[in-house]
DNA sequence: TGTACATCAGTGAACGCGCGTTCACTGATGTAC
DNA sequence: TGTACATCAGTGAACGCGCGTTCACTGATGTAC
């Protein structure tokens, strides 16, 4: 009945299921995503998408890169347009995108630092590398600052041996930037995140109308605690 | 067979049915706790359950609310102990504590902070106060540190009038402190939050071996940052 | 002490539901001659 | 231009599974006389 008339507007499945998936997963969230609640929705029949992914888990799998390059790539984007010698201002809009996008796409967040979704392995030699790309604009950035020497890192508490030990493994794992940089960008994300997580997870009182409020005023204080 | 035995030993299914939903949520989260599963465990039939919950929800509900108490719980055993007058010992403590309760019970902290359990609703007067209870330790002791006027704010980026009228709306709804101290706990409760949960769900390279090094660097950091 | 009875925790069958996945199939498309 | 054929995306039926919840029931317990 209808099906033929979306057959025809949309021959590109490949596309079309994922965003179906986006529209449910946005609607009630990744845990109750199914392949045959996207196939209803989209007027074919559930076998029809192992065509395009072997199984749900691949569709996940491929769901969670997807959001991973998307909030890397609005990260990027926060500091393009910005003047490369105005590192406070960079970190600053990092921390605002950061937010904008998880508030934007909240289930999405989810998806990728919620609770795992049940029954299902993400195969981390694919989601870490796509998770990775959406911190480097943060990690450059420190690293651009720690480079011109404006962080203020004698503040910090001393690193301990075996914490130096790591940040240096990690260094060499992947991370392009000096060990100072690689905890700094450790914790300020692990700050935003905690503020989004809590934001986005209804725990602060319904009083807090404008949590957007205590968020900024948040990444005030980081710039002006490290810069 | 097997159910008269153990229907002897546990005649008190009450309590029965939460241990073992805790059990089965140590195991694989809560996302898959189902009253079946823990009927099965038990040696009982589904429809038992009915006599203690009136439907699955309520069990969840019942479960939230015990996980809020035993953090809430662990939390003021941290500071039972400590001296009074070493406000800073105890913010450390309750830090050290917080993380301690999240990693010995990750499932138990997904449940009340990861995303919420699909098709649950959670009765929001009921989950909020008990969830108050948990934090309020952390309130308490930064309100003994501001009246004893050891807080350092003069570093803070100022309150917005917005803000400030958010604050007060707090501590009118329940905070029983200062609008200072209200932000301080947001603040640091999230800071604490956002290790926890980058550590909880993996999203730090798996070179961090020992996160603790990490965290216990970033609650001395903290503590030096506002006292 | 012994019998009749009420209570009520737990049973077992059944309901309707949705899920991932498999499989042989159909029927439109596009190619080869 | 017209016919024979191969391709292959999507179908529909079926599989076995687990779920929450209902309902009439059973059978052990404990009370009242």
């Amino acid at each position: 009945m209808v099906r033929p008339t979306l057959k025809k507007q949309k021959p590109n499945l490949q596309e079309a299921i994922k965003e179906t998936a986006w529209k449910q997963i946005a609607e009630t969230g990744a845990a109750t995503l199914s392949l045959r609640s996207i196939a209803r929705e989209l007027g074919i029949t559930a076998p029809a998408i192992y065509n395009y992914h072997p199984d749900r888990d691949a569709l996940v799998t491929a769901l969670i890169v997807d959001a991973y390059t998307s909030l890397g790539e609005s990260q990027q984007t926060a500091i393009d347009a910005l003047p490369t010698d105005d590192q406070k201002a960079r970190l600053s809009a990092l921390g605002l995108a950061y937010r904008e996008w998880a508030i934007t796409y909240p289930q999405r967040y989810l998806l990728i630092f919620g609770t795992p979704i049940p029954n299902y392995v993400a195969p981390e030699n694919i989601t870490m590398p796509a998770a990775a790309c959406a911190i480097i604009p943060l990690t450059n950035t420190l690293q651009a600052l720690y480079s011109q020497k404006k962080l203020k890192l004698e503040r910090l508490s001393p690193l301990t041996p075996e914490l130096e030990a790591m940040l240096e493994a990690w260094k060499n794992y992947g991370g392009n930037a000096d060990v100072e940089v690689l905890y700094l960008t450790a914790v300020i994300w692990s700050r935003v995140h905690g503020l989004v997580m809590l934001e986005i997870g209804h725990h602060v009182p319904p009083v807090i109308t404008d949590f957007g409020e205590l968020f900024r005023r948040e990444i005030k204080n980081i710039l002006s605690q490290y810069l």
